[in-house]
DNA sequence: CTGATTTATACGACCGGTCAACTATTTTTA
DNA sequence: TAAAAATAGTTGACCGGTCGTATAAATCAG
């Protein structure tokens, strides 16, 4: 069976990590091999172009957070309290990726798509399957909140896409000034959006 | 004074639409200087690196975009008129240039804010600017609304941060589906979020 | 031994940026 | 008023470095 080894995987994460801390267009193949102790022939081994490497990367970290997604959205909390954990969710991994990478790094997902949607049809279409898979458990809650009496929307999927909208918008606004603060009102955007109850609010 | 030349301008002008359609990272001065039919040499006589051109062709967009601006915000309309326009003006600029670029391009600040944040001090500087102009004439709007009876918030330069945030997010989210259609609901979500008066929204 | 993996090196193109020479226009001066 | 000087802008070759890509040879597990 040959040799064994895990370099395809360092480089999935370096890279993730090297384009999430500064931007895909800022970081170089080169510098992507280096800090993951590949050589760049092993790099074109794995990966046929930096493009095909930035994909899998984004697949493979939605592969990894899914599992906290699913704990945030386990159905035996309260509709608006998944909302609620959510919320913090996003704010505490902001926070340490600010911590770890020394500023504010906004979403990841949002932000290769931003850069990229207009350059590379592959990077596209990953990023709205990957937006689409937030946008679902933002769904399910809101429908299950609307149910439930504890929120007044229309269309449940389009009040996630709303909310969505506003979640990446506030973690550009952080990532531009640079400031988490930005993040402190997550909250109160995203219950005004689903137009919630207001007795029914968990944080009362 | 020797001879004279628009040169520099037209750097800025193109400058801007390359970038605004692909992105800082993947448009070179070499491209720019050959579309604006300026010698590489006279680029540098113009500006004294690509940031410094960037900066300089963002500020004089929004110089050359302001009186858009003064005339949607015109303090003779009512107020919610105005977060009206606001929107109507958005769509319609992103459908020009849907038009003119063939995809949706997105807020070109915030596409370049969040693509050079977190590595150039002086485009970060410049895009937190822009921001802020744009979010005091939403502030101004909102606070008239409110002290009109047609909006409830308690903060109105806050809620014009959660406005702003929501509507860089939008438009992303618009850039990354390449989808025009993101839109349609810009001004139910704009109009969620200063909780406007039902009976007072101005489409009835 | 076989074949999956790794190494080292090289490629030509392009990157952002520099520079000295040159041209065109206005201002100064005799 | 015409030559000279000063100013403003242009040119394109060139720099060292990095880009994404390629491949032949070496390595090593099964």
């Amino acid at each position: 069976m040959g040799r064994t080894s895990n370099a395809g995987k360092r480089l999935l994460e370096v890279a993730f990590d090297l384009i999430h801390d500064h931007s895909y267009g800022s970081v170089s193949v080169d510098q992507i091999c280096s800090r993951a102790r590949v050589n760049k022939g092993s790099f074109y081994y794995y990966y046929k172009s930096k493009t095909a490497l930035v994909v899998a990367a984004y697949e493979e970290r939605w592969r990894l957070k899914e599992p906290d997604y699913e704990r945030v959205f386990a159905l035996d909390a309260a509709p608006l309290e998944r909302l609620s954990r959510w919320c913090e969710y996003v704010r505490s991994t902001q926070r340490e990726r600010f911590r770890r990478y020394g500023h504010v790094c906004g979403c990841p997902y949002a932000s290769v798509g931003g850069e990229l949607a207009t350059q590379d049809k592959k990077i596209q279409r990953t990023t709205q399957n990957l937006v689409e898979r937030h946008v679902r458990y933002l769904a399910k809650a809101i429908e299950d909140a609307r149910d439930g009496g504890d929120a007044c929307v229309a269309d449940p999927l389009k009040t996630a896409e709303l909310v969505h909208s506003y979640v990446i918008g506030l973690l550009l606004r952080a990532k531009i000034y640079n400031d988490l603060k930005v993040l402190a009102d997550l909250e109160t955007g995203v219950f005004a959006l689903v137009k919630v109850n207001p007795e029914k609010n968990p944080r009362h």
